[in-house]
DNA sequence: CACATAACTGAACGATCGTTCTAAAATAAT
DNA sequence: ATTATTTTAGAACGATCGTTCAGTTATGTG
């Protein structure tokens, strides 16, 4: 590679990384192209030349993350045998990872918005569905080692995702220690439930 | 109260009504004054000689939103007698009455970013607050009555917030049936859990 | 009817936004 | 060394935003 083409992927990347920072700590609209100029000290024009717009430099820093996200977690994944222990994993990833300010919450700017970019819109989907798909076949595995009762496995993996998604807008006050512990008992609860062992319940 | 403080109050109200839609459908901000101007046909002077500010409107949607749910809610709780019962009851509630659109949403456009409005955010919070002590108070009644296991009423009533705020945000593609549906499912595993009744587990 | 005041209108303002454009600087190619 | 190409800078543009304000209309009061 060129020195040119170095230095050019190098001021990508600063962009990139300062607009994460950026779209993390304030949101999406309120992150002006200016602010990402002055984060970086590149000027707003070269940004435009990197990135075709706002959007697609949203869109690209959102692919970034999931891909990161993604491979971190595989890693990680190695360390524990067991379903359960897999999920409470996940879900201590998903808190020491995005600690109180993942780009999840940035997403939330989209949705329910009729108005607002499909594009965008789209690859937040994407984003989801993937994380959705990823958490139904751990639970499948839960499933069919025994470890969980027969049930299916996607209306569990969205509620298993709801849980960390809702958890996370809640423990914004709270430091790591006491979001882990928030966290362990969600899963505790999504594992073995609030009922009495002697309490009447006609359960499928 | 004269025929013309009695035309002011409505004007106020249809203000009011207006901005609550289009900040449901659009987000806070992407509603701009003139749209709100537009869907009443109230001027721009006008919507500001009855409210301070935009973020002032916003906070008044906002407090009568709170007053409305809570009324109904108390309305509709009479028919439920068990905590069990209540816990579905309010999830329930809370579809039927927010179904997909909730000003909740809304909301996520102020939390984590730390340059947003301080007077909302305060606002939001109150109301988050009130809503986790109400659980609270509720899943209380079902550890003292023996149909819950003694455990921390204040984590668990956090836990089942966040899985009701999440399921919102994901149920946003599904119709109002899908959506019960998985709320249902959702409060079931709350109760009940996952996990096997053979499973081992150091359960406290 | 005359006057005061509450309710309302719409043009105007200053600020900020995403984006474009022209041109300069830096590097590569010949 | 000269030319071509990529990369960078920053002024400028048009649009939109929340808010203000001077002035008009509608209603209440004496």
């Amino acid at each position: 590679m060129n020195k040119k083409q170095t230095k050019s992927m190098l001021t990508k990347k600063k962009i990139a990384d300062a607009a994460k920072h950026l779209f993390i700590q304030k949101g999406y609209t309120a992150t002006s192209i200016e602010n990402i100029s002055d984060a970086t000290g590149v000027s707003k024009g070269n940004i435009y030349y990197h990135f075709e717009s706002k959007e697609g430099l949203f869109i690209y820093v959102l692919d970034e993350w999931e891909k990161e996200w993604m491979e971190q977690w595989e890693e990680q994944k190695k360390q524990y045998s067991s379903t359960t222990e897999q999920l409470h994993g996940i879900a201590k990833h998903f808190v020491i990872n995005d600690y109180n300010h993942p780009l999840t919450n940035v997403a939330d700017e989209f949705f329910n918005h009729e108005n607002s970019n499909t594009l965008i819109q789209n690859q937040l989907y994407k984003t989801i569905n993937t994380r959705i798909s990823y958490s139904q076949e751990l639970l499948s595995e839960g499933i069919s080692s025994g470890e969980f009762k027969t049930d299916d496995s996607l209306l569990l993996a969205k509620i298993f995702d709801t849980l960390l998604y809702g958890l996370n807008n809640i423990c914004r006050d709270l430091n790591m220690k006491e979001t882990l512990d928030l966290y362990a008992k969600a899963i505790d609860t999504f594992l073995y439930g609030i009922a009495s062992d002697d309490s009447t319940h006609s359960h499928d």
